[in-house]
DNA sequence: ATAACTTGCTAACGAACGTTAGGTTGTTTA
DNA sequence: TAAACAACCTAACGTTCGTTAGCAAGTTAT
């Protein structure tokens, strides 16, 4: 508290008459980002689009989150474990139901036979710690622009589920 | 440390037979993992294997180290940012190293025609995203063994970077 | 047999932490 | 014009934290 006091110019004290605890910054944060994952893929859904075009959707619409909130992206990435009860159990619930939209894409994908992938799960879990990881390097005034960030991603993570690409 | 004691059934004090300071117990923690990753790669280092074979068994080293050590790991990937200086740029340090490893690899297969990356950082951040985020879902008595997510990896991420797969 | 060592204990420490309380000052509202 | 409000301040609080110091008991070495 005191160093984001610091950060702001005033005295620790002095938050308290804006918030009511740290656990409410940390709950505003995560849920707040929730709120931006979920309205973004929900934005972009689109079910008669291609299994592909859905996931390359969900997947630009996720960098455009993180990308436009690099720092709360990190909290909520980072941060998230230390929220009490039942805070905790009710975000863990809002993640799953996030990640439904993925394994569905992916579903719909293999049903389709547009995706050829052993392990639905698994190959949620490793597209979103692609997408999860980007907090961890990215800039603003980096090489890579967030569109560019979400074009290779998918070039790289829907070659590989692409069923006999070309 | 009150609740490392708990965990060990001795008093937090007691602790400081043993080790210097906290610190110094993420120093060694990170500093070992390290040294593990480092181990396990160099072992399975082939250059005149494919560079396919050579990320195969890249991915299967670094899945092995992670699975194999996972209280260890989830300390190594979300606490390293706590490292006191010079041990911080220390471990930075260790860490483009590592990842130099792959940067090759993945160098070597655009060389010979392998790999089709836009932007091989980028790839190496990706595969790396998806190892290391292996340790939020991995349990030792789950679904998938090893072995096992290291294939699934390998081909999901193989088949992203194989040109023209088929 | 005794000293040295190891590993634990209790008690306590100084520092850091999150937060509360009362006050000040400027702004807004009645 | 005065009351209410907002947003900051200082001072302090109780708690938590990492750690030290001195001691006890069992083990090892001389």
């Amino acid at each position: 508290m005191r160093d984001l006091a610091n950060a702001l110019g005033i005295e620790a004290a002095s938050i308290y008459s804006h918030i009511r605890s740290k656990e409410e910054i940390l709950q505003r944060v995560c849920f707040r980002m929730a709120e931006e994952f979920f309205g973004a893929i929900e934005a972009v859904k689109d079910e008669n689009a291609s299994a592909t075009e859905q996931l390359k959707r969900a997947i630009s619409a996720h960098v455009q989150v993180l990308t436009r909130n690099t720092e709360a992206s990190a909290v909520f990435l980072q941060e998230w474990r230390h929220l009490s009860e039942p805070f905790h159990t009710e975000f863990l619930a809002l993640r799953d139901r996030y990640e439904s939209y993925f394994r569905e894409i992916i579903r719909q994908g293999i049903a389709k036979g547009e995706f050829q992938v052993p392990d639905e799960k698994f190959a949620v879990l490793t597209i979103l710690s692609g997408l999860n990881w980007i907090h961890t390097w990215y800039k603003p005034d980096g090489k890579m622009k967030p569109a560019e960030i979400a074009e290779n991603l998918s070039a790289m993570l829907l070659n590989g589920l692409k069923t006999n690409l070309n």
